[in-house]
This record gives C-alpha cells, structure tokens and sequence, in this order.
DNA sequence: TTGTAGGCGTTATCAG
DNA sequence: CTGATAACGCCTACAA
C-alpha cells in the first residue's frame, strides 16, 4: 500500500505538502502540486478513508437501515427502487452506502451503536418497523436522520403523498359512475392511516356514503389475504362495483379469487392498485393505480441528508411531500 | 465521544489494559476485565471502526458491486434477494456490506480505487457488465473477490445451475408430450450460454429435433421483445407448441401477445418461465418455471467471500453450483 | 510556499 | 497480569 510519506519521500517534498497537494489546497504553487499528483499517480497512491476519517470525523459514508423482515426491506420493489435512487444521488454528492444492521462482529447491538460504529455522517431510515424503540433511538441520537414514509421528531422525512393519492384514485373511479367503493387498506401504520384519511375525505367532499364493511383491513403484500378480503367483499347483500387494493401485488390476489368467483375485471367488477411497480404495467388488464414516484423520493432524501450532515447544528428539518402520478389502466370500468 | 483513553482514566487502568479488556484477551484478569467492561458501558462507550481499521488494516466490512444500469442491479428482483440474504449471512459472520460505485467524493475512481480507499475485506461482484475493464481489474487486484454467477480466474464463483435448470425445464415439457419447443433466451452472456447449452443438450439427449428457428435471441426483463418474437414464433409455418422465456417477466410479455392472438395459456400454447420470482406463483394461470435459490446463493457468497478474506494467500478459489427447484405451475399443458 | 510536529482512537509489542 | 509506548495514514495549526 503506497501512503503520502511514500510519495512525499519519492517526490522530495514533506509529507504535509503532499497532502495539501493532493487536497487542492490554494498555499501550494500550482507546478509543485502537479507535479506531487504525477508522482502519487504514477505510483498508485490511493487514500486511506480510515485514517482520513479519524482525523476528520468525517466518514462521508451514510447509512441505512432497511428492514429484513418478510416482505420487506431490499426485496420489496417499492423500496428497492427508493434505494437505488438514493444511492445514485448520494454518490454524486460525495457519499457511499452503507448498510446498518444490529450486529457488530458477533455480538448484537443497537442501530445507533453500529452507526457511531462505523462514523455514519448520516442515516436513511426506511422500510423498519417505526415504533421499534431501537429505531427511536437512533432517530433521537443525534445523528443527521432522514426518514422516508415517516416523521420522526427532528428529523428530515420524505414522504409519499398518500392522502392526495387516494383522493386521485377516488375521484377517478367516482369520475368513471363508481359510487359502491370498497377499499382493502394495509396494517395500520402512518402510511395507511394517511391513506385512509385521503379515502374518506374524498368520499365525503364528493358526496358518497361508504358503508363501513366496505373500509377493512388487509396486509401489504399478502396476494392470499386479499383474496379472501375480496370474497368477503364480493359476499356482501350490496358488493362494491369497485375495489381499492393496498398495493399492485395485493391486487393480483383479488384479481384471482375474482376469477374464481367467476367475476372478471373489469367487466364485473373494478380494481385498482397502489404503487405502480413495473408489473402493474405489463399485465392484462394494465392496471389501474397510482405510482410512486421512487426516483423522486430517493434523490430528495440523498440532497436532504447531505443538507442535514452539512448543515449541522443549524440544520432545520424539513418534510417534503411527493405527489404520485395516477396511472389509469384498464381495471376501472365506466358506469351507471 | 467516549473513547478508550477516557475509559481508562475513569477505571484507573492503562489504555493498553482497556483495550485488551474490551477485545476479551486472555491476560487480563475476570475481575479487571468485567470492572472495565462495565465502565465502558456506564460511559456508553463505543469503539471507533476507522482508528480500528487504521492499526489492523482490516475494515470488516464488504464492498458490492451492483449495476446500476436499465433492469439490473437493486430494481432486479433476483439480485435483490441475493443481495438480502448476502447481507444477512455477512453479518453473521461479522462483516458489514456497503456499495462500491465509481465515485469518490466528486470524482470518479475505478472500482479498485475505490474498494482500496473504504479498506474492504472482500468484494461481491454480481450484476455487472462481466466484460467491462474496471471489473475485470477489480476481479484481478488481489482484493479478495467472488463473483456471482460468472467466473473469473482466481476468484471464487458462486453459479446457479442454469444447464441442469433448462435440462429440467426441457424434461418437464417434453415428459407433458411437447417436442415443438421454443426456446426465447436473453442477450448472450455467460449464464445465457450455459442455458443454451442445457436447453440443447438435453433435446439432443432426448432425441427432438428443434429447428434454429425455435431459438432465438430476445433480452431479458422485457415483456416487450418477448411479445414480438413471441408473435413471430406463432407465426412460423410450424409454430411452436411450448415456448420457454428468459424470466418470469418476460413471460408476461409473452402471454399478454398470445392472448392479443387470441391464443390462451395453456389451452393453446404452453409455456414457461425462469426465476421463480414471487410474481410468477401467485399469477394465473400459475407459471411453470425454474425457481433459483437466491438465499443459497446469497449465504454461500457470504461465506466464500470470508473464507477468501480469512483464509489469505492460501485460498483456493471455490466454484459453487447452486442447483435450482422446478416449480410445476399451471402453463404447460400435457398434450399427445 | 513549504515543512515540522502533534494527535485522531486503536492495537500490539515489550518491559515491568 | 498490567502499563508505557510506538505506530497505523492522514490532516492541520503553526513555524520557518
């Protein structure tokens, strides 16, 4: 491994200047620090990001703590699309990623503990069960937070507009002659109590009367929950003429228990998802649902935790909200 | 930030005897070493991973090489999965996992620069542009490297069985009555030629005769391109009566063309995927596909890759075959 | 403009 | 069993 003393004795300057040089410092004259770059490049100098991050305290390194949990975290498309946005903006911005877990070596330890761990500059918190004391504690540690999905005191959040989402999806179908609308919602977490209140705002601003067994609680992902949700549904003295599903996988198990029931979509009853991930797109009936817009979400955490991280103290924490898009498929039929 | 000096006031011992205390050496008396630990802990002292890194020169921690590019990389269910449980198993094992990209700060570096710069143990490349010079330097610089379903020379492999996988596929439709199989396969990489390789070799063992018309080159994840060459196989003068896609999603694309044709799954045609991605079994009709096993090729990658790092210069590079499950769904059709 | 020296937090060697 | 002490590679006053 070649070091700055190596090259500084190589190009016979010290030690210190090489490191201004190598820096872009301004107190070194322009041919001295060309020169010392020719030399480290020639040989092979590369930096050492321990040593540097000692002596700064600065590791230019995020972290973020996914869930691993069934259904969730890296192997939930939503998420995944989320990360990789947001590691290509970090990366543009000057920092790597890193993954927080609650292991160190052998032994388990908190979030935070890893995170100081490893100098963290900054935290992505997504896709975690929020009200697990251990993510609290890292949200209040002190360490720049950004959240997505959620608020946490004090810390950035970046969130999908789930309320205004669900009003487009009602006031498309309600647009289409669907006044009998059911809605299949997740566990009741922020995101679904949020989608809720969006659900029923519109019904009222618009004028509708749901009945309450038209409003029940699913699973997020679970294609067999839903399904049996749907027959229920569909079982009702007065079914819905259309069902709002938590999300676009969901929607495929009320597509087939549907079929089973010998009902097609649309043309019996109508559908729509949530999420807008890739499939949604390419299956037949293309469904009817609302994107998320990952791409944005993931950038605007990125900008928004190097703002935090560089900001320091002064730092204020902002909440920034992102629309989705509606994508009107073929799942919704025109009625009455 | 409490560090090992202020431990060490606290407790009165040495800095010398703090630390051997916190890492459990062995001279270090019971009483000594449990008094420091619980001074440590009173204290909320955490150690520092980059002074760590700095004296030991080991870091802990493992780079991954995703693409980022269109299709690949995190947004890519398969890898997704393998990624998670690579994940899981390393921090097992005490590694932790962060990304390599081609960014340094603000500029760009070669992957090797940058894997050199974080200090990391080891290096998992999956994903990637196999033929791309930056890998192939990564593959080559000494770091400990093992690679996911490619080989490079002197590195460790971990490869899904793709020649049994077509060979199971292949029996299965042929022991249904196919012997008109069509074979959609992706753009020709390594793994794409050993599924050519078994696709034929077990035609050929079987005694079918498939014409070269039968197989042709789309790309994979494109429901799009599999539909096109999907209208063109059905409309040969002696179409196919079974066709096998690249992936799971690709068969979308296929089946959506079909049934624009008019054609239904399986009635009409037969047909299969490859992956076994949540999706293709909870879609109707259930998809027959080649399930591979992403939680062994994650957790054998994890663990190749620390043997790689702890074994040294002694390592003797492993190639690891994973063999993958067929899934019998509801697409093929017994006929004959 | 360049160099000297000290120290970031940790581990490891060697002496007591 | 315990403790000085010297690095690891780098940055940064401060001095020259």
């Amino acid at each position: 491994m070649v070091t700055i003393k190596m090259v500084a004795k190589q190009s016979g300057y010290s030690v210190a200047t090489v490191s201004k040089a190598l820096n872009g410092a301004s107190d070194v004259s322009a041919e001295t620090a060309a020169l010392i770059r020719a030399v480290a490049s020639d040989m092979g100098y590369t930096p050492n990001s321990a040593a540097r991050a000692l002596k700064t305290t600065r590791s230019y390194n995020f972290g973020v703590l996914f869930e691993d949990a069934t259904n969730s975290g890296l192997t939930h498309e939503f998420f995944s699309y989320i990360l990789q946005s947001f590691k290509r903006r970090s990366e543009e911005l000057g920092y790597d990623i890193s993954f927080i877990s609650n292991r160190l070596g052998g032994r388990s330890v908190s979030y935070t503990e890893h995170a100081r761990y490893r100098n963290y500059d900054g935290v992505l918190i997504a896709s975690v069960e929020f009200r697990d004391p251990a993510v609290l504690e890292l949200a209040s540690s002190g360490i720049p937070v950004v959240a997505v999905d959620y608020s946490f005191h004090r810390c950035g959040s970046i969130l999908s507009d789930n309320i205004q989402g669900m009003r487009d999806l009602v006031s498309h179908v309600y647009s289409l002659g669907h006044r009998r609308i059911a809605f299949i919602h997740g566990e009741l977490t922020a995101v679904t109590r949020d989608r809720i209140t969006g659900f029923q705002r519109q019904c009222l601003e618009l004028g509708i009367d749901i009945p309450k067994e038209y409003i029940v609680e699913g699973r997020y992902h679970s294609p067999d929950v839903s399904g049996e949700l749907t027959r229920q549904l569909m079982a009702l003295p007065n079914p819905p003429t259309c069902i709002l599903y938590p999300d676009d996988i969901s929607y495929i198990g009320g597509f087939n228990a549907l079929e089973r029931m010998g009902l097609s979509v649309p043309a019996d009853v109508s559908a729509v998802g949530y999420d807008g991930v890739n499939l949604s797109q390419v299956i037949t009936p293309r469904l009817t649902t609302l994107r998320q817009d990952t791409e944005a979400m993931g950038e605007r955490s990125a900008e928004e935790l190097a703002r935090a991280v560089e900001e320091g103290i002064s730092y204020v924490p902002q909440t920034i909200v992102i629309p989705g898009t509606l994508l009107p498929g073929e799942t919704v039929k025109r009625i009455g």
